[in-house]
DNA sequence: TACTCGTGGGA
DNA sequence: TTCCCAAGAGT
């Protein structure tokens, strides 16, 4: 029999299909009434934005094992969730995270508001992540519209329009299709038929439920679909990293500004990132190259950071040294770990 | 509106 | 190697 394009016949398929995460309530509780914890799910949404799955869920884990609660989370040290939060990327997240804990807190009495429109409000939480809780939490009938639900309308209703500009298009044809009862496991549904069947490259079209009326699979344009605006290319920028440690073997270390690239991470003291950079070591001693580069690519740029080490107990004109045995490289983001990982190789030659 | 803001995995 | 991109938000 032919399967309609309907919320109904994806329904079907997620109570099959549904994929197995630690902060889901899985279709067959929740048609026994069972809820999810709001917190959980703005905690997942917010880690998932723009995030695998296979990378949020350890982070998921250690968040709710470290803080139970959002009051947990509120009453947290900024340090202490910026270090959590490490190698997760886009660190304004982690940052607008704590803002919306304790606002929740103490405003709201430690209780998440339902409504769409209240939940926006918060810091942290835009027009997706909103009707993702609203709707996998509370049950409302609200619309998500992310990259999944994205591909999945354009490639059924065939969407021609190059992205972003079909993003009110898109979002018409999603609350078309929204239903009135069950919509949060509706919208997982679209999500994880976006994530495990309509893939962005060669999509399993032949087990989708919803091949029978994609208008994009007749049209034999699906895999082409959404159509997207040409980025730009990606500029270089190079840089130079201090790695300096005292005579006790402590590492000087400082907390980035709460704004811009890496706010409010932890880091080594260095020149800026610009085509032509402006050598700024801490203190002036006799710095010796690493010998190895570090390589890394951010959304917008290339870096290339040129890592110089020294042994000092200068007093230093910027950051803090941190005792050998409370540092923990793990704290770092990302592109600071691979400094460290460079620096600590040269120090064991030394 | 357009730009900023991370990271790791896969093709 | 390089490019793409993944459950976006803030400015």
């Amino acid at each position: 029999m032919r399967e309609p394009v309907t919320s109904g016949s994806l329904l079907a398929w997620y109570d099959q299909h549904a994929r197995d995460m630690p902060w889901r309530v899985a279709p067959h509780d929740r048609a026994r009434g069972v809820m999810p914890d709001p917190y959980r799910i703005w905690l997942s949404e917010v880690m998932l934005q723009q995030t695998t799955v296979a990378a949020v869920k350890d982070y998921f884990v250690k968040f709710t094992n470290l803080w139970p609660t959002v009051d947990d989370l509120a009453a947290a040290d900024d340090p202490e969730v910026m270090a959590a939060w490490a190698g997760l990327g886009y660190y304004a997240r982690a940052r607008n995270l704590l803002k919306c804990a304790r606002v929740v807190a103490t405003e709201h009495g430690g209780v998440f508001p339902s409504s769409r429109e209240s939940l926006q409000a918060l810091p942290g939480i835009g027009p997706y992540t909103s009707a993702a809780i609203a709707s996998i939490a509370f049950d409302l009938p609200e619309t998500v519209l992310d990259g999944n639900v994205e591909r999945v309308m354009a490639r059924i209703h065939a969407v021609e329009t190059p992205l972003p500009t079909a993003k009110p298009e898109l979002m018409d044809l999603a609350q078309a299709l929204t239903p009135r009862e069950r919509a949060g496991d509706y919208a997982q549904s679209v999500m994880d038929l976006g994530a495990t069947i309509c893939t962005p490259k060669k999509p399993a079209c032949g087990i989708c439920p919803w091949r029978d009326g994609c208008e994009g699979r007749a049209a034999g344009i699906a895999p082409e679909l959404p159509r997207k605006i040409a980025k730009k290319a990606k500029p270089t920028r190079r840089g130079v990293a201090y790695v300096l440690r005292n005579s006790k073997g402590d590492w000087l270390l400082e907390t980035r500004p709460n704004k811009g690239l890496l706010g409010g991470m932890l880091g080594w003291p260095g020149s800026d990132w610009t085509e032509e950079p402006i050598p700024a070591p801490p203190i002036q001693t006799s710095w010796e190259p690493a010998g190895v580069d570090v390589r890394h690519t951010f959304t917008h740029f290339h870096l290339i950071l040129n890592v110089m080490t020294a042994r000092a107990d200068t007093p230093p004109d910027k950051g803090v040294f941190i005792p050998h045995l409370s540092f923990r490289p793990s704290d770092l983001p990302t592109v600071m770990r691979k400094v460290f990982d460079v620096a600590k190789h040269r120090f064991e030659q030394n």
